[in-house]
RNA sequence: GGGCCGGUAGAUCAGCUCGGAAGAUCGCCACAUUCGCAAUGUGGAGGUCCCGGGUUCAAAUCCCGGCCGGUCCA
C-alpha cells in the first residue's frame, strides 16, 4: 500500500478534531500522527525506551490487573467479554497455533460467512509465536507466549458498528484510564498484510515501545482485484473488520519499568530461578540489563558481539560481569518464557510429537531442557510448567496437570536418550574422521537432532576443536528448500438448486423417488436423494436408480457445494422420474460404524484422558480406523477398558441426537470439542450428540439409538506417529464376523496341534523346543559327517592337493573347507548340485574356478585364495576331471 | 505433509565404498580361582543380517518396493 493511500486511509476525523498532525520520522522515514510536534516516530531505535526510567502509567499493574482493566474498560463501552480460545487452532487447517486474536475468527467470520459470537467483542487471547524463539531472553522484550488483548468490531453493509475514529479514541482513553498521558502517544502508519487479508494500521507507540496495533482490515486477496500490495492483488471486502492487538505483557512491562519484560510478568518465577542458580542482583546488574533493553532494538540480532560491547560500554561493566551474570540470567528468562508457552500448549491439549503442532511443543521442550542443562538443572521442567499452570490458573486448566506431568516425563526421557545416543555417534564419527566439517554438523543436527553446540562440547572432551559456521541455521534451512505440494478436492460448480438431503430427514430411508435434473457422462443430479455422498470419513452409498424402461447402478456419490452428484453405470434420461434403491446392507453397516466411532471417542477420552483428540478417521464396511492424539502407545488393558466403556454406552441404549444449528450457537453451547473431525464450512452446522458422552459437528449418517450398534470390538491398535495412535475397530455384524474369523483361526490351530484352544500356547512352546532340539541334532550330525570326510580327504591328498566330488550341502562344504584350509595347499570340492569351491595357497583360486566352472558350463569367482561358483549338475564329472588336470593330480 | 539418518547376537554397534567363509564389546551360561561375593582367567551358548521382489555363478553389501524407528522442517 503506497504512502499516499495510507495517508488517505488514515487521515481520520478524530485526529483533525483533536489537534493531531501527520509527521515524517527523520530516522526511519515512516509517517505518524502526534498531538505534539516531533522529529521522530519515538519507537526504538528512532527513540529510546523512556518507560524504563519513567514508567508510563499511574501505577504498577500485574498481568491479572492489566487484563481485567482492559476487558472491563471495553465491557463498559458496549463490548461483550469473550472467553479465550485454545492456543492450538483446531478450527483451522492452515495453521497450527494461534498467533493473534483475529485467528479466532478466521476464516468464517472475517469472510462474512458466519456472524461473530458477539459484536463488538473484547477478549484476551493467549498466543504462541515460535518465530521469536531465538530472541527470547536476549532482547529483554521477546516472548514465545503472550496474551493479545483485543477488541474487535465486524462491520457489515447493513450493520455498522464502528470504524477508525472510535478505535483510535478507545486507544487513547484506555491509556488515560491507566493513568497514561495521551500527549505521549504516537500513531505510526503501517500497511498490514496477513492471512489473505490486508488493510491500513496504526502502531500505538508510548515511551518508545509499541504497545498496540490497530488494524483496519478491509481488503481480501483477489486475483482480479484492483489494489496491488507487494505483488499480490486485493479487492474490497464486504466486511470491514476492526482488528486490534494490545500486548498484555508489554502494558504490564511499561507500567512497571522493570529491566526486562520477564521481570514484569512473573517476577516470583524469575526470583526463584535466580535463587536456585545462585545469582544475586544488584543495582549494577539492573543497569546492564536495562542497557540491553535500551540498545537491543538498535542493533541487528546477528551482530551479537557488537551488542554486547556496546552494552558493556553503556553500563560501564566488564566482560566478566557479563559472562558470570547476564548469560545465565538470559537463560533463566528464556526458560521462564518457554515453560509458560508449554503450559499453555499442553493444558490446551497439544500432545508432543514428531509432526505438526506436537513437534512445536517438542521443540520448545527440548530447547528448555537444553537451557536447564546449561544451568546445571536447578529445577525440573515438570516443576516449572506446573508452577506456571498454578500461577496462571485463571486462564489455564489445572486439571490437566497429571497428564502434562506424564507427557513431560516421557519427553524428557526421550530427549536424554536422543542426546546420549547422539553423543555416541559423534564420538564414533570423530574416531573415524578426526575432525568434523560443516556438512557433518548439518547431518548430525538434521538427522540426529544434535545441536552444533553439543557436538562441539563432545569434541572438546576428546581434545578436538570444531568450528561452527555463523550461518548454521540458514544452511539447515537451505537443505529444506522445496516447493510445497498442494492438493485439493476438485472444485466444481453446478448451476442447480441445492439437492434435498433425504438421508438427513430420515437416515433409515432405503428407497425414494426423485426427478432427474441433469444427466450427462454418467453423472446424475436429482432434486432429492437418500444416497449419502462421501464425506467426513464415511464412504458414499451405492445402489441403483430405476426408471421406466431401465435401471443403472450407482457406483459413486460426491457432494459439490450443496449439490449431490451420482455417478452411474449407464445413462438415465433428463427429466425422468426415478426410484433410488440403496444397498441397505452396506449403508446400515456404515451407519453403525459411524455412530460407533463417536462412542469410541467418548470411551477413549474417559479411559485415556481429556487430551485425547480425533486426528483422522476412515469408516468402511468391515473395519474402520480411528486415529487419536495420545502420548504413549495404548496398552492391552486400556484397550479392554475402552471396549468396556464403549459397550456400556451401547447397552445403555442412549439416543443419538443429530440436528442443524447456527454455528455460533453450537460453539457457545459446546465449545471447540465440536470440531473433532475438522471444521465444516457454512453458517449452519450439523451437531451430533450422544447423551452426555459426546458431541461433534458431523455430517454423517447415524443410528437413532446407541443400542443399534449392538457390538463394538477393537481389532488392533498401531502407532502411526509419535503422539498419534490408530484404533482399528469394527461394529455390529461386521465386528461379530471378525471375532468369528479369529475364533476359526484359533480352532484350526488347536486342531493342528491336537489340543484344546486354551492349550495352544503351551503346545506351541513344546513344539518350538522340540524343533530346536532337532535342529541341534542335525547340526551335530553334519559336523560329524564333515569331520569324517575331512579325515578321508587328508589321507587321499597328493602333494597337499585334492579334488573330489562330494555328497554334502553347500553349508557343510563351507565348514569342511575351513578345516581343510589348515592342512592342504590346494583343493577343489564339487557337490551334486554343481556347487564348486576352490582353495589355493598359491593364490590362483580365481583362475582355477574359472577353468572348472567353464568345463561345467557355469560361472564363478572369488578372492585369490578362495573362490566359489556353480555349474550345471550334469557336468560334475567333467568339472572334476578339469580340476584334476589343473591341479596336476 | 515433506526431507534426511538408521534397522546385523539379549544390549551397543562394526562389516555395506569396491558383492566372495557373519564379527567386536558388554551382558548371559558353565568351569577354574574364593569360605562366599566381586574381580580375574578359560570355554560356551546366542543370528530370519527388518520384510518382499530384482540383478548376479554368488547379496548383510548393489537396485526397486514396503514396514518399523529416529530426526529436522512447515
Amino acid at each position: 500500500m503506497g504512502a499516499i493511500m495510507l495517508e488517505k486511509e488514515l487521515a481520520i476525523d478524530y485526529f483533525r478534531e483533536h489537534g493531531y498532525r501527520r509527521y515524517k520520522c527523520k530516522k526511519c522515514g515512516a509517517y505518524f500522527w502526534s498531538k505534539v510536534p516531533r522529529d521522530t516516530c519515538t519507537e526504538a531505535p528512532c527513540g529510546e525506551y523512556t518507560f524504563l526510567t519513567d514508567p508510563i502509567f499511574g501505577k504498577k499493574y500485574t498481568v491479572e490487573e492489566m487484563r481485567e482493566a482492559f476487558i472491563s474498560f471495553f465491557e463498559k463501552r458496549g463490548h461483550t467479554r469473550l472467553k479465550r480460545y485454545p492456543v492450538v487452532a483446531r478450527w483451522r487447517d492452515d495453521v497450527f497455533l494461534v498467533n493473534a486474536s483475529i485467528y479466532d475468527f478466521q476464516p468464517h467470520v472475517t469472510s462474512g460467512e458466519v456472524p461473530p459470537p458477539a459484536n463488538p467483542l473484547v477478549i484476551s487471547q493467549p498466543c504462541i509465536r515460535m518465530v521469536d524463539v531465538d530472541s527470547v531472553g536476549r532482547t529483554g522484550r521477546h516472548l514465545t507466549g503472550f496474551e493479545m488483548m483485543a477488541h474487535h468490531a465486524f462491520n457489515y453493509p447493513d450493520k455498522f458498528i464502528y470504524w477508525k475514529d472510535e478505535t483510535v479514541k478507545y486507544a487513547l482513553e484506555f491509556i488515560e484510564s491507566l493513568g497514561g498521558d495521551s500527549e505521549g502517544v504516537v500513531f505510526k502508519e503501517k500497511p498490514w498484510i496477513g492471512g489473505g487479508n490486508a488493510g491500513a494500521s496504526f502502531e500505538v507507540i508510548v515511551g518508545g515501545l509499541e504497545l498496540a496495533t490497530l488494524v483496519f482490515m478491509n481488503l481480501k486477496e483477489d486475483p482480479n482485484g484492483d489494489i496491488e500490495l507487494n505483488g499480490t492483488r486485493y479487492s474490497e471486502m464486504p466486511v470491514k473488520v476492526v482488528d486490534t492487538g494490545y500486548g498484555l505483557e508489554r502494558f504490564v512491562w511499561a507500567s512497571q519499568g522493570t529491566p526486562t519484560i520477564y521481570d514484569a510478568i512473573y517476577p516470583e518465577m524469575i526470583e526463584k530461578l535466580m535463587d536456585l542458580v545462585g545469582l544475586t542482583r544488584g543495582e549494577k546488574e539492573d543497569r546492564i540489563l536495562k542497557s540491553f533493553a535500551l540498545l537491543s532494538p538498535k542493533i541487528e540480532h546477528e551482530n551479537a558481539d557488537l551488542l554486547i560491547s556496546e552494552v558493556l560500554k553503556h553500563a560501564s561493566a566488564t566482560r566478566e560481569e557479563y559472562e558470570k551474570f547476564i548469560i545465565p540470567l538470559q537463560k533463566i528468562y528464556a526458560v521462564a518464557d518457554y515453560s509458560r508457552s508449554l503450559a499453555f500448549m499442553l493444558t490446551d491439549g497439544i500432545v508432543p510429537s514428531n509432526a505438526q503442532a506436537g513437534y512445536l511443543a517438542r521443540l520448545l521442550i527440548r530447547r528448555t531442557l537444553k537451557l536447564l542443562d546449561d544451568l546445571d538443572n536447578p529445577i525440573s521442567l515438570i516443576e516449572l510448567v506446573e508452577m506456571h499452570i498454578n500461577r496462571f490458573s485463571d486462564i489455564m486448566d489445572t486439571s490437566m496437570i497429571p497428564i502434562v506431568r506424564e507427557m513431560l516425563e516421557l519427553e524428557e526421557e526421550r530427549y536424554r536418550k536422543t542426546l546420549s545416543k547422539g553423543k555416541e555417534i559423534v564420538k564414533r564419527l570423530l574416531k573415524k574422521k578426526k575432525t568434523l566439517d560443516t556438512d557433518d554438523l548439518i547431518l548430525l543436527y538434521d538427522s540426529h537432532g544434535l545441536l552444533p553446540d553439543i557436538v562441539k562440547s563432545v569434541a572438546k572432551e576428546m581434545g578436538i576443536e570444531i568450528q561452527i559456521p555463523e550461518n548454521f541455521h540458514a544452511l539447515v534451512a537451505k537443505r529444506h528448500e522445496k516447493r510445497e505440494t498442494v492438493k485439493k478436492k476438485e472444485h466444481r460448480v453446478y448451476d442447480y438448486p441445492a439437492t434435498r438431503k433425504l438421508y438427513y430427514e430420515d437416515p433409515y430411508m432405503r428407497e425414494f423417488e426423485a426427478n432427474v435434473l441433469y444427466s450427462k457422462d454418467g453423472e446424475v443430479i436429482l432434486d432429492a436423494t437418500a444416497f449419502y455422498p462421501e464425506g467426513g470419513g464415511q464412504p458414499c452409498d451405492t445402489g441403483k436408480l430405476v426408471w421406466r424402461g431401465g435401471e443403472a447402478k450407482v457406483v459413486d456419490v460426491q457432494k459439490y457445494g450443496e449439490i449431490v452428484v451420482h455417478k452411474i453405470d449407464g445413462s438415465v434420461p433428463e427429466g425422468a422420474r426415478v426410484k433410488g434403491i440403496l444397498d441397505w446392507e452396506r449403508r446400515e453397516r456404515l451407519m453403525r460404524m459411524h455412530t460407533a466411532e463417536h462412542v469410541l471417542l467418548a470411551a477413549a477420552r474417559e479411559v485415556l484422558g481429556r487430551h485425547v483428540w480425533q486426528h483422522g478417521t476412515q469408516k468402511d464396511v468391515h473395519e474402520s480406523r480411528f486415529d487419536i492424539a495420545h502420548y504413549k502407545p495404548i496398552s492391552r488393558s486400556e484397550i479392554k477398558r475402552i471396549e468396556e466403556v464403549a459397550m456400556r454406552i451401547i447397552t445403555s441404549n442412549i439416543e443419538v441426537d443429530a440436528r442443524f444449528m447456527p454455528r455460533e450457537e453450537a460453539e457457545k453451547k459446546y465449545g471447540f470439542v465440536l470440531y473433532e473431525g475438522g471444521v465444516p464450512p457454512g453458517r449452519e452446522i450439523r451437531v451430533v450428540k450422544i447423551g452426555e458422552y459426546d458431541v461433534e459437528a458431523c455430517g454423517g449418517t447415524h443410528v437413532k439409538m446407541t443400542g443399534e450398534i449392538g457390538f463394538l470390538k477393537i481389532l488392533r491398535t498401531e502407532r502411526i506417529q509419535d503422539g498419534v495412535s490408530r484404533i482399528i475397530y469394527s461394529a455390529g455384524i461386521s465386528a461379530l464376523e471378525h471375532v468369528q474369523r479369529e475364533e476359526d483361526t484359533l480352532l484350526k490351530a488347536s486342531d493342528m496341534l491336537k489340543t484344546s484352544w486354551e492349550k495352544v500356547p503351551d503346545a506351541i512352546e513344546k513344539l518350538q523346543s522340540e524343533w530346536k532340539k532337532a535342529r541341534k541334532e542335525v547340526e551335530r550330525l553334519s559336523k560329524y559327517k564333515v569331520e569324517s570326510v575331512k579325515t578321508e580327504l587328508l589321507s587321499r591328498a597328493v602333494d597337499g592337493k585334492v579334488a573330489v566330488l562330494l555328497d554334502l550341502s553347500k553349508g557343510d562344504m563351507l565348514n569342511l573347507s575351513r578345516e581343510l584350509a589348515k592342512n592342504l595347499k590346494e583343493y577343489v570340492l564339487i557337490n551334486k548340485e554343481g556347487f564348486v569351491l576352490v582353495y589355493s595357497d598359491a593364490g590362483r583360486a580365481r583362475e582355477l574356478i574359472k577353468g572348472i566352472t567353464e568345463a561345467m558350463e557355469g560361472k564363478g569367482g572369488g578372492k585369490n585364495n578362495f573362490a566359489q561358483g556353480v555349474g550345471n549338475p550334469r557336468f560334475t564329472k567333467q568339472g572334476l576331471n578339469k580340476a584334476k588336470e589343473l591341479l596336476g593330480i
